[in-house]
DNA sequence: GATGAATGAGACTTCATTCAT
DNA sequence: GATGAATGAAGTCTCATTCAT
């Protein structure tokens, strides 16, 4: 569970990875490829063998760089997990930053289809909030899209033009979306006023569980779903 | 055949530190020491030198460590800004990864005593609630313990034994007394029940704040104060 | 999802020596290669390569390793020596201990070979000592081997793992074979009976070529052989 | 008495030298002084400081380099074992060569002594060899200067210098007295004619002795007073 | 297209030496 | 004279990137 001691580094041999290199490693490339590549892409013929490679390098980078943090990641265990050469990566990745950067920009830009279509229905806001409670926590906390929004948490700020594509492509649109619904909601009285102004409000929770769990997941569980739903309970309640 | 002349080490001049100290290296420096050291321990004869030299590093650390992170940080660059030689951070600490810590650890530490005294007085929980968002605010958002903590976003799933310090010295004891307040007010019927149990849901726009303004501050800035308040008017509205 | 264990770093390893080649690389690589590598093993296509590039780090690693001693050399200087980059070392070793000791074992395993084998013969004894004398002189004395030696003497005790080693697979067996030898002549009276037990006296005036010979080989230069042959005339010297 | 495992260099803390810098420090110098400094220098009555001073730098010096070897052994581990500051070697030595040298030098200069006056005797050649024996086993053998002459052969290649003046110094001068005993010895029929030519042969089983010792003590002890007896024995043998 | 051996800039760390106190 | 904090050259080792096969 916990990372063990950061200094791997200086260790003079190799932590023994054993049988992770055959068993774990595809584990995340058996989730992610879905996700990362549109469908009908992967059941090519002979050409399709290229987007399968690239597919592994993104799930095995994204262990690797989860796990280490981008500087730390070595694009030699990249290559080791997603089961090629080294030298490979260099073919579909000009190099280490634009393979991070690439592989957040695939894993951050679907997250908010779920979003932008909620918008639409008619139901209760508060059944609309638990919706999309359950929406993130199976879609995203449950997922390797909690590692990624990790990643973006803690290297944003050395990659400012990612932060900014996350902004646009992603954020604003579900804050759009959000403040859209809570509009509505407010106009009916089912939320107070002040969320529309501040969405983030709404979405605080979700940030919380990613951190915490991540910092203190070990020492101090937390139940996230209860968490959110406390949240939601509080926000929604009848007021005077 | 002969080796001729044994390792013949001769110092070239110190010709290159001449001019060395550039003065904006001092910019963390002249914040942060306040912070890091007990107040009067400056001025001594003999150790204070050291205690400056200390000071001066760990500020240096902080702009370096918050700007790049811990791996992309260089000794080099720390040294250089806090106007020493690159050897002389060794004479402080065994190493980067002890800097940091000590870093971390010494800026974390201090947060704690604010709000531990907070419970005692007895004026209504919302006052204490606005009082608590202007110790962050000032003490921490406006502050380098506002990076500090970023950094202890970041990097701490590298560092679980910081992690673990963290949770602990800080933590742990911020949510143990913000516990204590939640309940006297939930008995006094000022706050929503579940805030104490998960009194993370009140410290959530902090955190909020601090990422968003790390990542996304320059391009969509954020009224930390007003989003706070308006954190508060709903935990607190009055509620039927 | 979980960070799972820290390192998928995996130990590199070396598909042993077993690939061979010879063909130099600088001026001890002339005469090494012959005596690291067996025979024949030169003609693969493949692993050929790393081979040899093996054999001329090892070369440049003992004129290096012998000229300055471990600590003093410099890795830097190998490199060049072998005429590759310096991080080429650590791609056919961990480290600087481990090229030094893969050095040594190299070069000090075969000297076994030649001597265990003389016991089997029936010839006098001491027209044995001196086919043993010729030996040395040659394959010894007149050799890398005995810069390695004086290695050996010289770095030892900082290297007890290699020591023993050296005393397990080298000289234990060498002092057995002679020791066989020795008891032989001296059952026929050709050797005094102390020799059985104290086989170093017979090996001593070796020793005594190698050390003085490194540190006084220019001032006052010493006729090996015919002081290994004066020790042989002493110990077979017709006793009443 | 094995000097712990080589790679020290890469250990954080230092091997704990806890006990080691109180008691073994001065064991060396409660020895070693009187044999690096003439009698009379150290009882003076202030001045003295400053020879006694030398003296623990001297004694601290031989044990470090003892253990490590020339590169290894550092400058701040003698002054801690010296009791005294870094700084203030240099105020008795320019630098760490010519403290090493001096050592040397200041160790090996009075081994001679002893010997240069054993050629007058006229007792039996064998018996002065057995007296000889003793006077290597008691004054070299237990004594730090057999680490000294370890030191020598070690690092003696590094120091040509040091090499010819300690041929020049010592060992010539030993091996002129030694000749002249001996070429009286093989006149009276009592040693074998070819020892006068190589003495060396005579002090081999001594260098056996320092090196085997040192290397293989732990491993396979050597009884070195019983193979010296050996050795005389055989040399001193009635021959026909 | 793939490979993986090779490269070499660059990071951390050590330690002989200096010098202000 | 002593001190020991400070220095910075130098050494080991890592790893992103290249390129011949």
């Amino acid at each position: 569970m916990s990372p063990g001691k950061p200094a791997a580094r200086k260790t003079k041999k190799r932590a023994g990875t054993a049988g992770a290199g055959k068993r774990g490693a595809r584990s995340a490339a058996a989730k992610a490829p879905a996700v990362l590549v549109p469908d009908g892409a992967t059941g090519g013929a002979r050409g399709a063998r290229g987007a399968d490679r690239r597919e592994a390098i993104l799930a095995a980078a994204l262990d690797e760089f989860a796990e280490r943090g981008f500087e730390a990641a070595r694009l030699d265990d990249v290559a080791k997990r997603a089961g090629i050469a080294k030298g490979t990566i260099y073919l579909y990745f000009r190099d280490k930053e634009t393979l991070f950067q690439e592989l957040l920009r695939a894993m951050l830009t679907p997250i908010i289809g779920g979003f932008e279509s909620l918008g639409q229905t008619d139901i209760p806001t508060k059944k609309l909030a638990e919706h999309m409670r359950d929406v993130f926590v199976h879609e995203v906390f449950e997922t390797r899209r909690k590692d990624v929004i990790r990643l973006m948490i803690a290297e944003g700020r050395r990659f400012p033009k990612l932060a900014e594509f996350y902004y646009r492509e992603v954020l604003s649109r579900i804050f759009e979306a959000l403040r859209a619904i809570l509009k509505r909601g407010a106009a009916r009285g089912e939320v107070p006023e002040q969320l529309v102004e501040f969405p983030q409000l709404m979405a605080a929770p979700g940030l919380v569980a990613i951190i915490w769990t991540g910092l203190f997941g070990d020492i101090a569980p937390l139940d996230v779903r209860r968490m959110m739903q406390a949240h939601i309970d509080i926000l929604f309640a009848p007021r005077s």
